[in-house]
DNA sequence: GTATTTGATGTAAACGTTTACATTTATCAG
DNA sequence: CTGATAAATGTAAACGTTTACATCAAATAC
């Protein structure tokens, strides 16, 4: 049907073995003859055979990345940081949201088993034993995002959620707030764990109580934001301030706060975490804790395709931690003007 | 190394034919000796292997995407629609954004066609003539995600721009406003023509003059919003209302407005395109034209299976324009309120 | 009882490469 | 000039499936 290998060796009158060296690398050819046969090649429109070469040479030239459904932002963001360095080494990527129909753990496994990636970048916020142990074992390479912090049999690319929390917490505990209340993420999601810590770690640094009543449980989204505010700022006992552990609740503390009257951040300060586009639009604008995301994913690949190359070792366990930034906006109580936004 | 076919068959006491066919629907195989197979595959940790398997059939079970760089909102809610919709249909989704550069796009194409996939899902908004040949000469189908109006080698899934805009348009016109400005996309882009056309229609029928001073053009972005609306509220005759032909720069407006104390919708009325999510926490909220985004993914896939299978003749035009919707916030004028944003 | 059809399975030839190994040719030291 | 070394190319055996065709047994028709 199409034009193979054959074609192109009869009329550049060598064997296949030449023409297929002449599309790969790292093989003895002579120069002249690779010209000679890449230039009839592409005079015939031939392309290499992904399947034929992949049966063969056991390389697929494909990464897979599986992602959650909820993280909207980070997503298109993600994906970019990957697609754009897969490119760079000539891969091709596979994406798999892992859907609420589906089991992730099926689709990683797919992923993994049938060969047709050379490794995976694996982002699930809500991480089971059985996956760590079914990842550690993997003779595939495979590179998480956001790994829980006590896991440590995996590679992992993580945002310092500790530090961020840490720092934005302190900066509102410099303004002089004292009853800080907080909004938490989803049972069991590392990122919400680790931010609850650095609050935490500042308070009790400042010598500030832990106060049940000012912890409250959302699920990362504007709805849990807008009735989580509703409750805590509807107890007898407010907090003065107020950490949510994302931007996008955030947003909806925003609304919540509109609806009722209560002003940000006279009547309460308002601090969130991942500085997500929508949060620079607000009045005032939210202070959050900035998340360098495409290089999540970018530092991810890179380090994939070093396990693929064998420049490190498969199963040496490897954690880091990308760096956040604070990111000053009106809602912590700093005077801001918001003539700088424009971006 | 990885068991194949030929162990499950040693250990099932049968051919790989019949194996192989244990593992494909619509094979004559007993029921009970497909039952055994698949146990004894299961048991093994046997799965076909992909390479081989598309080898041998021509088949690669993967269907291809190509996105554009920009459309940032529309990225995730597309990739989600499509492959969840593949998913359905036991399909790989490959993915590449074409970063923006042309010859890149070229590269990506023939990746596209190398054999890795089925089909591909193409989203260009400024597509070259070269391309519509290409495409339509092409073996392999392909569904154009917002091709050109004037474009009907191809088969496209598509916004009704003209409709939205129209109907937009017609909207604030009904509010009272005469001098009517409108802030269009780059040059070339196909989502902004047809916005334009919608907008000079709507004029037209109403008998309002299209006035060169009340025409800028952006590029799609927060900051070309942001500087045309200044632009255009500096001249001496200045619009009482305008079209943003997408809400990314709307938002510029919006932030424009608020540096320059200009109120909206009191000092002038702003309209969008695209209901993206941000616009709905402006303050008043964005009167919009609603896109069912995820719809326009879920749609070309499901036609782009239609061609694969054979049901519908590949090299067919076909167009098909799905319905926006009139989102009305307070930017217009309408009395509006704000409790109802919970979503 | 024989001929015919049907369904399940086996046989073996593709599918289009890569690559270990063999061969040829060119290069060069002595 | 000879033998050794290196570079370029050829030969042919994988790689793990699918599938057209052949075979065989059982069911059905007459």
């Amino acid at each position: 049907m199409s034009t193979t290998i054959i074609e192109i060796a009869q009329k550049a009158g060598v064997s296949i073995a030449t023409v297929s060296r002449a599309f790969t690398q790292n093989s003895s050819i002579h120069p002249d003859t690779r010209r000679k046969i890449l230039r009839i090649a592409e005079e015939n429109h031939y392309k290499p055979n992904p399947s034929a070469r992949s049966l063969s040479s056991k390389r697929t030239d494909t990464i897979g990345v599986v992602l959650p459904e909820l993280v909207d932002e980070f997503f298109s963001e993600i994906i970019r940081g990957i697609d754009e360095e897969a490119y760079k080494s000539q891969h091709y990527v596979l994406v798999a949201s892992s859907h609420s129909q589906r089991n992730v753990l099926e689709t990683v496994l797919e992923f993994m088993f049938s060969g047709r990636v050379e490794g995976v970048i694996l982002m699930v916020p809500q991480l089971q034993n059985e996956f760590i142990k079914l990842i550690s074992r993997s003779k595939r390479p495979v590179v998480l995002i956001d790994a829980p912090q006590n896991i440590n049999q995996v590679v992992s690319f993580n945002i310092n959620n500790f530090q961020g929390a840490y720092s934005v917490v302190e900066h509102i505990i410099n303004h002089g707030y004292k009853k800080v209340g907080i909004i938490i993420g989803p049972e069991g999601n590392c990122d919400s764990d680790e931010r609850f810590r650095g609050f935490s770690h500042a308070l009790k640094k400042y010598n500030l109580p832990l106060d049940q009543d000012f912890i409250i449980r959302g699920d990362f989204t504007y709805r849990s934001g807008y009735y989580s505010f509703i409750r805590l700022m509807s107890q007898n006992k407010k907090p003065d301030a107020i950490f949510a552990t994302n931007d996008m609740m955030a947003l909806g503390i925003y609304e919540a706060a509109r609806n009722s009257q209560i002003k940000i951040p006279q009547d309460v300060a308002i601090v969130g975490f991942d500085d997500i586009f929508s949060s620079r639009l607000l009045q005032p604008r939210l202070t959050t804790v900035h998340v360098p995301i495409s290089e999540l994913g970018s530092s991810a690949v890179r380090y994939l395709f070093k396990m693929i190359n064998g420049e490190v070792d498969l199963h040496k366990p490897c954690r880091n931690e990308l760096t956040t930034g604070l990111v000053i906006g009106g809602s912590c109580g700093c005077p801001i003007s918001n003539a700088q936004i424009i971006f």
